[in-house]
DNA sequence: CCTGACTGTTGCAATATGTGCAACGCTCAT
DNA sequence: ATGAGCGTTGCACATATTGCAACAGTCAGG
């Protein structure tokens, strides 16, 4: 909508690729140079861009503490938080906490396994859409069209033999977790690990955020991992429903 | 210098204090409530921007995924990563890489503790650049006049009662830093943790980044932290060898 | 030491671009 | 039903952005 403001975002995702110098960007902008220079220049004065010692720009320091900030003022998050501690602490897994947002999930807070043999994930890195199990949870809550959009333009890694093959039987299993209102993932994504995972779910009963617990087979099996299902849930339903009770609006203006 | 864009960046940092709707977006900017609405939509479609059920906006799931990506991409932690896994299996401790940039001090790579108790930090997140050990290895390679104008400017806030008070005792600080090469942080930012930092260095000799071992008096005194400065400095020594060797640039394209 | 190629930078004039306005549609509460 | 409050659209004006061309600085090679 905004030529000028669209031609500067665009830089962003550029950069994130890598460094690159004045010219460089100018060609894949397809703009002149000064524009360019005139683009990058208000970008850094923001901070969101910083030039190097070999002149060229990368991404900025501000960008990672806007991402930071913005996280750590999501409402679901502040509230689920003491939650997902106490969940770790009963059963000693890692804890994961994620929402959907346009076409992904990404997780907003993690509370580490108390166990040496940890799992990798971070804050803020967009999950396995077509395996994670509270990927499953935020999908299957979606309004039919939308699903199905998302569903078919997705890719469908196989990470391992047992991942979703393809947007049909994701589609089927996207059902049958509707239906159950938990879900699982069993190696779908790292052979040696599973997770279960239940939905957190606002006043109207849409499903906000999905938290989840995973763990490596070499610490327990999937059955016993399983047993701890209606601890999961019955955090998830703490958590919602202090959620829908009362909306905590910061008003500090 | 690009008024349009200046505007919508501005709407960021702005929603990364918490959700606000369109009217409160475009009073805050000083603009017509239509030119809000455009700025919006258009770091909308970029996906910095997210509209949330109750329409007001917030800062959109992209942002996280660029600094993720931006973060990934960095040359020295890319290089530095195995260095720190090593030296978190030789001592067990929490291993921290953080670099400089326009004022802040942050953290781009961290290897945890294998200590049940563990210091609070986030990748990404500014440090507290009066106290921490990096930060000083950072600060103290500054050219002086910049340094000057950064220890000026900065805040001392008192973390407790061992946090450095005021800007000429950072700078005392920070002389001593930089001739004796190495840094730390005995409780200056949380009673109880103590740091050990020293610095990586490019080819030119300047400081690129620092790395620390952290450890909570709990688990290891003060004094056996030091014990592990020598491999510490050795550790952050062959990084500067290896980042120094080449310059891999990415040319991909 | 000079030359030429390359990069980043500035001033300027033309016009495409973003702006504020006013009117519309919508939802929600009274 | 009625009105207030919010987001949204079309339009005419003029401002802010653009590409150009010329400049400055750096580096490599002859």
């Amino acid at each position: 909508m905004s030529q000028t403001v669209d031609r500067a975002l665009s830089i962003l995702p550029l950069l994130a690729e890598g460094p690159a110098d004045l010219g460089q960007v100018a060609d894949r902008l397809g703009v002149h140079k000064s524009t360019a220079l005139r683009l990058l220049r208000t970008l850094h004065e923001h901070g969101l861009v910083y030039r190097q010692s070999d002149q060229r720009y990368r991404l900025g320091a501000r960008l990672f503490a806007l991402a930071q900030e913005a996280m750590e003022n999501l409402d679901i998050r502040e509230i689920a938080h003491p939650h997902l501690v106490r969940l770790n602490e009963a059963c000693g897994h890692t804890v994961h906490l994620a929402v959907y947002e346009e076409n992904e999930v990404l997780y907003i807070d993690k509370v580490e396994s108390r166990y040496p043999v940890r799992m990798y994930s971070r804050i803020g890195k967009p999950v396995a859409i077509t395996v994670a199990a509270v990927a499953k949870l935020l999908l299957a809550d979606l309004p039919e069209p939308e699903r199905r959009a998302v569903t078919d333009q997705l890719d469908y890694p196989m990470y391992t033999a047992r991942s979703t093959p393809n947007a049909e039987a994701f589609r089927r299993e996207l059902a049958t977790v509707r239906e159950q209102g938990w879900a699982t993932d069993l190696g779908g994504h790292e052979e040696s690990i599973n997770c279960v995972a239940a939905p957190v779910r606002g006043a109207d009963g849409r499903v906000v955020a999905a938290m989840s617990v995973s763990a490596p087979n070499v610490v327990v099996t999937a059955e016993e991992l399983l047993t701890l299902l209606p601890l999961v849930r019955r955090t998830a339903d703490a958590i919602s429903g202090e959620y829908s009770g009362r909306t905590p609006i910061k008003e500090t203006t």
